[in-house]
DNA sequence: CCCGGAACCTGAAGGC
DNA sequence: TGCCTTCAGGTTCCGG
C-alpha cells in the first residue's frame, strides 16, 4: 500500500525521467478513475502539456504542468505507476491497466491498479489538497508542539488518529504501527492523552520511520513496485507491521494483531504498554 | 462536531 | 479439490 515513503520513492524515480517531457496522449480504460474533469475533457486537455515539476503532498503525486494546471494522482491501495519504452511489450495483466499516458520522450507511463480504486484529476492548482491535508511530517513546520496540538483535539485511539490525513499527511496503516512501536506507545492510547515525553518520542519516531523507509525504496508488502518494476525492501526491516505471530526484534515477545477502527494493527504487547510510562 | 461504519473494488487467503 | 466467505485498507460519504 503506497504511503508517504512509497509515493516519495515513485516521485523521485519519475522526476529525472519525465520532467521536461510533454504528454502526447492518454488512454483511459477504467473511466471511473478520472475524478475531474470529464473523461473526454481530460483526454482532450492533457496532450500537449509539458511537465515542469513532479512533487508529492501526503500520499498524492502531483505533476505540475507548464500551463499552471496540475495532474494529481492517488494510488490508493493497489495502484502502481510503471515506466516503459513505448512499443515494448510489458507483462502487466491487461485488466489491471487503468490508464496509459504517452510522452514525447518515447516512454509510456502505465497506471496499473488491481482493485481500481486509484484516481487521477486534472485541476487548475493544488488548493483543494491543502484543505484536506495536515502538515508534511518530514517538513520544517512539523514540530513536537504541532504534533501535540493536533493530537490533543482527538480522543480516538492514537493509531487511528495517526492515519487521519487531516491530522498529519502521508501516514497510513503500516507506518503508524511502526512509529508507535519505535515510540513505545500502545496503539489504543487515546490520542490526546500522550505526555510531553511520549509526544517527543512519537515525533522523532514518525520522522525516523519515514526517512528509513524512503532510504529502502518503500515497502513491497502487496502490489507496490517502483516505476522501473523493482520492489522496495522496507518490508524486511519492519519491527511490527505485518508481522503477526512473529517475535519482537527487541524483546522476542510474539507480535500481536488487533483491529483498531477495522484496520489490522500490529504491536508488541511488551514494548508498547497500555499505561503511561 | 465527532465517531463509526458502509461503499468503492477484486484478488488472495481461509474455512469446510 | 473447489466453492464460498472474509479480508485487505485509503478515501469519501452518510447517519446517529
Amino acid at each position: 500500500m503506497p504511503e508517504l515513503p512509497e509515493v516519495e520513492t515513485i516521485v523521485n524515480d519519475l522526476r529525472p525521467e519525465l520532467v521536461g517531457s510533454c504528454f502526447t496522449g492518454v488512454s483511459i480504460s477504467w473511466h471511473r478513475m478520472v475524478l475531474q474533469p470529464s473523461v473526454s475533457e481530460f483526454q482532450r486537455r492533457l496532450p500537449g502539456q509539458v511537465i515542469t515539476e513532479i512533487a508529492r503532498r501526503g500520499k498524492y503525486l502531483i505533476f505540475r504542468l507548464a500551463s499552471g494546471e496540475s495532474l494529481i494522482l492517488h494510488l490508493r491501495m493497489t495502484g502502481s505507476l510503471l515506466l516503459q519504452r513505448k512499443g515494448k511489450h510489458h507483462s502487466e495483466p491487461l485488466s489491471y491497466i487503468t490508464a496509459i499516458f504517452s510522452l514525447d520522450n518515447g516512454t509510456e507511463l502505465l497506471f496499473t491498479d488491481r482493485r481500481k480504486l486509484g484516481t487521477v484529476s486534472l485541476v487548475p492548482g493544488e488548493a483543494e489538497l491543502e484543505g484536506k491535508l495536515g502538515p508534511e511530517p518530514l517538513g520544517p513546520t512539523f514540530t513536537p508542539k504541532v504534533l501535540s496540538e493536533r493530537l490533543n483535539r482527538h480522543k480516538a485511539p492514537i493509531k487511528a488518529v495517526l492515519c487521519d490525513q487531516e491530522v498529519i499527511a502521508g501516514i497510513g496503516n503500516m507506518y503508524a504501527d511502526e512509529a508507535l512501536f519505535l515510540a513505545r506507545i500502545h496503539p489504543l492510547r487515546a490520542a490526546g492523552s500522550l505526555n510531553e515525553d511520549e509526544i517527543k518520542r512519537l515525533h522523532h519516531a514518525i520522522r525516523e520511520v519515514l526517512r528509513n523507509a524512503i532510504g529502502r525504496g518503500g515497502a513491497s508488502i502487496s502490489d507496490y513496485r517502483r516505476p522501473g518494476g523493482e520492489t522496495g525492501s522496507q518490508q524486511n526491516a519492519f519491527y511490527v507491521a505485518h508481522r503477526g505471530g512473529e517475535t519482537c526484534k527487541v524483546c522476542a515477545t510474539p507480535i500481536e494483531r488487533i483491529p483498531v477502527r477495522n484496520r489490522g494493527t500490529y504491536f508488541c504487547p511488551r514494548c508498547q504498554q497500555t499505561t503511561c510510562s
